[in-house]
DNA sequence: GCCTGATTGGTTGTGCACAATTTAATTGTG
DNA sequence: CACAATTAAATTGTGCACAACCAATCAGGC
């Protein structure tokens, strides 16, 4: 939808000296993925002493701040659907960290909720951003900026993704 | 670490001077994992007219400008080990577009190669990357700040994630 | 020739992401 | 009340990412 300017040359991929368009788009897609995949690595090594996987991690950072919520509610915060979540929350049972049970209001609805070991495990975590943080090299301002820029972005292309 | 209040869940975590990193952390995990998946889903629809995913794209890309190489090296291209390369390989062969067959100078070696169909398939994948730079609705010079951004990023993950 | 060690792909197992389908519970309407 | 439509999770199937392990091959020495 966006008329964006067609300013840029719509040549072919071969212009000599200007855009090429394969190239910088590779370059692009080739730099979010690896830098999503370099993200994930720190996580495993920094959460390896938690024993969670970087979106466990994710989960349970959403369960400390909200205390306890049902399924539903936790993947719209995550933007997951349930088919993510159910495996990945019974891992999380299976370890103690949290329980989920059905609703006595809503029997359709199950509610995850930290377990006391859950809970404990946050004390141990609040180490984890200072390491993250060390680890890209960036300080506060950098990060802040790269982060809002990333959500403009994927506001963007949400929305581009949705008119199709 | 706060003291052993087992007692409060909302701990308040922010430091009375200045950062709280457990908030500033949960933003950029949040948002460089959504943009990730953002990306990933409008590539989905822009690739389906093509049968590829993502990752297949990427391969196919280097494939094209490099024209025939061993798996070992596109790996490094991509930074994919074999675990994820061998069976997207075998689906890229399945659906024609690549063949994998032995070296004869070293036996132990398999040389990926586009076949024609698969070279056939550049011509259609040209019209992707504007589509995806439409999608971003970013102007070519704030996603080249932003993929240098990231590679910058990517390389001080990297060096974190090996000194552990 | 025969060993030893390194290199290259492949295989297996665990976990995440998402589409499509299924099941059960709730709500709306006659 | 009965019954269709809606909603919430779970399940199923495909594909990617990566660690750990295995098999075949090559290169060096003897």
């Amino acid at each position: 939808m966006t008329p964006t300017s067609t300013s840029a040359p719509a040549t072919d991929t071969a212009a000599p000296g200007g855009e090429n368009w394969l190239r910088l788009d590779r370059q692009i897609c080739f730099s979010l993925h690896a830098a999503s995949r370099a993200f994930n690595g720190v996580y495993r090594v920094v959460l390896k002493d938690l024993g969670l996987t970087y979106p466990q991690y994710l989960v349970m950072l959403v369960l400390w701040e909200e205390g306890e919520l049902p399924v539903k509610k936790l993947g719209e915060h995550l933007r997951l659907d349930s088919g993510t979540l159910s495996p990945l929350l019974k891992r999380l049972e299976a370890a103690g960290l949290v329980v989920r049970e059905r609703s006595a209001r809503d029997e359709r609805s199950v509610v995850v909720r930290p377990t006391r070991q859950g809970a404990e495990l946050r004390e141990r975590a609040e180490q984890v951003p200072r390491r993250i943080v060390a680890a890209t090299d960036l300080d506060v301002e950098e990060i802040r900026d790269l982060r809002d820029r990333l959500d403009v972005l994927t506001r963007a292309l949400d929305a581009a993704a949705e008119e199709s």
